[in-house]
DNA sequence: TTATAATTGAGAAAGTTTCTCAATTAAGTT
DNA sequence: AACTTAATTGAGAAACTTTCTCAATTATAA
């Protein structure tokens, strides 16, 4: 069983043993690998970065551990608007992120905008809303040229 | 040429010859496809239609035409959290989309719920906001059963 | 009508994701 | 500490998706 330091090992363990998964290395190093990260990666960002902590961690591995880790809300998908095939590590289950456009660097929000807007919303569409999806673009401090 | 009704069908012609972009059969029939549907499509869905109007459609022809269609904003593609891989007709270029976890129905709602508050966010974070993405999921009326 | 550049269809190529299965291993039990 | 068992893994094959290439076609403007 490998160790490395990983602020949210134990809570991951707490959480994937409440599921009745298990905690292997490989689910272990991929969150690592992605609490680690302020950018969001891709897949094979993930596997190279996965197999310099586990050097024989195959790629299939890597799918289902994603998988995994974003069922339990651990992981989320970062989206764009011509695909979906990043990911970042999620510190809330309602997070949304703030995506830098030049950077990569993501942050997440937990806080939600419209709670209230969307009641209104709601009785105007006859939608009964059960979730949604919100992510922003823009430049980060640095890269807007603010902090330099 | 073919011909065939489609409400959008001047405007999208005119769009793309602001674009310097040709008003072909295809591009025409993938529109029409997805401004006749409810529901959102998929790239199967949106070639076995485009079929039914041309029958010699190829599929990269399919690929390449929503990709145009999308980055003038004539359409838009549709993200759920384990993807992104259709598309519904997009009736205004900030319209953000409702959709419906059962039927698949899709609306847009073109206000944006939350000019304001961005630039609080904006000054929170620091991030220069440039552009986001809203999706909203639940029941449309039907599905939840409030019009039966 | 003609000229021209954009677009298309078809299939090949490249890339991505899932599947299969034997070997391994985490975790609970003795 | 060793045993048991079901979950997980790695590897490569298979399936699926997307992009590319190129000759033929066609929308458009002159």
């Amino acid at each position: 069983m490998a160790h490395f330091p990983c602020a949210k090992e134990i809570d991951a363990k707490e959480v994937l043993k409440e599921k009745g998964l298990k905690s292997t290395p490989q689910r272990l190093a991929v969150l690592h690998v992605l609490h680690e990260s302020t950018k969001y990666l891709s897949i094979n960002n993930i596997l190279d970065k996965t197999k310099e902590i586990l050097p024989n961690t195959g790629l299939a591995t890597i799918y289902r551990t994603l998988d995994v880790l974003a069922d339990i809300g651990l992981i989320s998908r970062v989206h764009f608007e011509d695909g979906c095939h990043t990911y970042a590590y999620s510190s809330d289950s309602h997070g949304h992120h703030i995506v830098c456009t030049k950077c990569n660097k993501i942050m997440d929000f937990a806080e939600c905008p419209f709670e209230n807007y969307l009641e209104n919303l709601s009785k105007r569409t006859g939608f009964k809303i059960n979730n949604h999806f919100l992510q922003l673009f823009g430049e980060c401090n640095e890269c807007a040229g603010n902090a330099n």
